[in-house]
DNA sequence: TATTATAATATGTACATACATTACTATGGA
DNA sequence: TCCATAGTAATGTATGTACATATTATAATA
């Protein structure tokens, strides 16, 4: 058989076929709008109840990777090759699909006090000083973002690591802080002198704005980050679902 | 008892569970931290199965208004006030949440062949005209929005439905069409003669360009959605989970 | 006092089962 | 030929049950 679950694994057997599900929807045979095979049969392949399957399934289609039609069946979503829960890749991840290769050439850290806002929004006081660290990124001579993150005392950064490492893989590994929620916040704005600045653009030019609040699996705050992406040589993309 | 549940309505169990739980999240009593009545407990009151309360649970989860904790329970996630799948509000339902009240100042419909680009997300050809809409929305003097749709034949619009109802109510109740995903891509854009006339802003100033892709329950398209919105005035809110 | 078991309490995982609903398919009669 | 009707194949809804696991509070012990 193709695919199958192991029983004895420590990893509960939903999530195994969440992730079954999910090399099945990359699989180019599934592409094309071929349905994947049907609950009550597929459980008994993989020998779980259907029970368990339906929720491995529910939650793909949650992600909009997944349609179902009753009598039909279940198929991948027009569309879903490249998705994988969108929202979350990385921005270099992101930038390596559209095959941009990036790199962080300015990188500064440093740590401050915060203002009333940041501080008020990680619920501390605001002699506690925070890790800052902003980014310049894009090709050299190129630049099309730059960020500015405040992290949360808990995460404990040094400020030291690796960051050329992507930061949630740094956040999951040395620190097991998975960030499960974000908010977000964009406009466009017009450039001040100081992000033109960094940006190589002239004052005035179109810049994305965007402000990202990022929570972790227990709802607390993890990161706030800015974010001026050069207009134009920047796309967003939101994959949202109901 | 404050919340209870039909057994007689058409309506799913899991469903009525479901709304009831956002009535219970918009409730002031569980905004602070407070946890919502234990699965065991709140399932024997609704007199449901405590596996069809989950699956209502886990939606919100899901969407980022619940929180689970283990030994600690369930509680309404920080800032879940006002997002109810916030992404899925209408503009004007959205614009209402921050005390402005919009009026459509133009509207236009008109027949048009599609281009191209059109024609090819359609799958139609480009000789099947289709509905397009245009509208420009926010105070009489302060426009903001500059909106272009354009409608998949299978909607089945005449162009003279009362387009003063929420877009999205007119596709449900008569068209029995419930879009369920749409793809976005965000960038900002500096504005050209056209746009700066239509949102009464000067050439060059920072817009919000949206375009959106939405599609149904089946995965079928719908509409193809352009906005132009002026910066600064703007504020498009994302939230995002895994 | 400090440390270590233990109990209690909530969610987490998993199964078997039954019947409903939907939408397509085939069949049979007018 | 056409239309009504029954069949059927998939997902949808719902329940009852059992045990696992994580976390906190409390009690027992060193």
């Amino acid at each position: 058989m193709k695919y199958s679950i192991d029983h004895k694994s420590p990893v509960p057997l939903h999530v195994q076929a969440e992730m079954l599900l999910r090399k099945i929807i990359e699989d180019e045979e599934y592409q094309n709008g071929k349905t994947i095979p049907n609950e009550v049969e597929l459980a008994k392949q993989l020998a779980i109840s259907r029970t368990t399957l339906r929720q491995a399934i529910n939650k793909l289609v949650f992600e909009g990777l997944l349609v179902r039609k009753k009598r039909f069946g279940t198929k991948v979503a027009n569309g879903a090759v490249s998705s994988r829960s969108n929202n979350w890749l990385s921005f270099s991840q992101e930038m390596k699909l559209r095959g941009v290769t990036i790199k962080n050439f300015e990188l500064h850290v440093t740590w401050v006090y915060p203002d009333e806002t940041l501080a008020n929004f990680f619920e501390i006081k605001t002699d506690r000083k925070i890790l800052k660290m902003e980014r310049v990124r894009g090709k050299p001579h190129e630049p099309f973002v730059y960020f500015v993150s405040y992290f949360h005392p808990r995460v404990s950064l040094t400020g030291d690591e690796d960051f050329k490492r992507p930061l949630y893989e740094i956040l999951e590994n040395d620190h097991s802080i998975i960030a499960t929620l974000s908010k977000e916040e964009i406009t466009a704005i017009a450039a001040d002198e100081f992000i033109a600045n960094k940006l190589k653009m002239e004052v005035g030019s179109p810049v994305l704005f965007r402000k990202r609040l990022v929570f972790d699996q227990a709802d607390r705050q993890i990161e706030y980050n800015l974010g001026y992406y050069k207009g134009d040589s920047f796309v967003y993309t939101v994959e949202s679902s109901r």
